[in-house]
DNA sequence: CCCATATAAATTGCGCACAATTTAATTATT
DNA sequence: AATAATTAAATTGTGCGCAATTTATATGGG
């Protein structure tokens, strides 16, 4: 027998709610990238890439010729996670982590003609998987600019 | 010498953007995942939890003597990252792990008196993050229900 | 020039997240 | 009742994500 919508006399406060799943803001933002990595998944296996390691490709195919820091700062990573996912990618051939000369504590990570040439079967994995979402442009630019917000907020 | 905002003579071809960082979508939703479950874990310390271990606890506190079937159903997670999380959980003495009686395949996972308790100082920790984040609540209500359609498209 | 400070990567260790498989118990079928 | 199919957890193995520390190099001030 149990009491379900109404407050009981308990140690329970107004504030109660926020304590809540249903009324979260962050559970299903968490949830929503875990969905978002799962269905990137079987596309990104023809590319032989996971989700962090092709964010680090679009960023190399955008700009070559990065250091470790400038991946990092680009995609809100550490070295930590940064130095064995780009030696996973440098064992696949699809980078080189060269010393940087002008300067020996860092590196320049560059993609090889391989890495390159990755990009063009690239291009459909975003759009194969916008397809599988029937969702309004203007509710994906919110969505976008919203978690640029959030994100913004947090540093 | 590189061109830079027009299609010049190369390989590209009109839907190349879609490549880029800076259109994806998908990108900042995976970092504001990050930047939330960075920004709750000092919080959360305080309470000796993970992020994802708070989850688990916020869907106990609402509804306790759940199946990890039933948690892992609530959470969109299976039993490959729920079992050892409960398993530390029971550690901590916050919750048990008894054989369901009526199903001895399932189990029943139950807080503890320790664990019902700490519902109390978990209350402040949703709060105080949200008020280091300084968006309107109508932006956070449209935040959460663009999560939610997009993980229901998934699906 | 020497030393303190700062910076770039790497390393160590822990806890997810999940695919794939295994084990054990339950339910359905014949 | 015997067998097949289903279901619930657990297990195994890989790859993050990040705090904390370490190693190596660079830079700034006295």
């Amino acid at each position: 027998m149990r009491i379900q919508e109404q407050d009981s006399g308990s140690q329970n406060t107004d504030n109660d709610h926020c304590i809540k799943l249903e009324n979260q803001v962050c559970f299903p933002l968490y949830s929503a990238a875990n969905a978002v990595i799962r269905a990137y998944r079987p596309l990104l296996n023809q590319l032989d890439l996971t989700y962090p390691q092709y964010l680090v490709m679009m960023v190399l195919w955008e700009d070559n010729n990065l250091s470790v820091k400038e991946i990092g700062d680009k995609l809100l990573l550490d070295s930590g996670t940064l130095t064995p996912l780009l030696k996973r990618l440098e064992n696949k051939g699809i980078l080189t982590r060269l010393r940087n000369e002008n300067d020996e504590r860092a590196r320049v990570i560059s993609l090889t003609p391989t890495g390159i040439a990755m990009k063009f079967d690239a291009r459909k994995v975003p759009e194969t998987l916008m397809c599988r979402v029937n969702m309004r442009s203007d509710e994906l630019h919110s969505l976008k600019a919203l978690c640029e917000q959030l994100i913004a907020e947090l540093n």
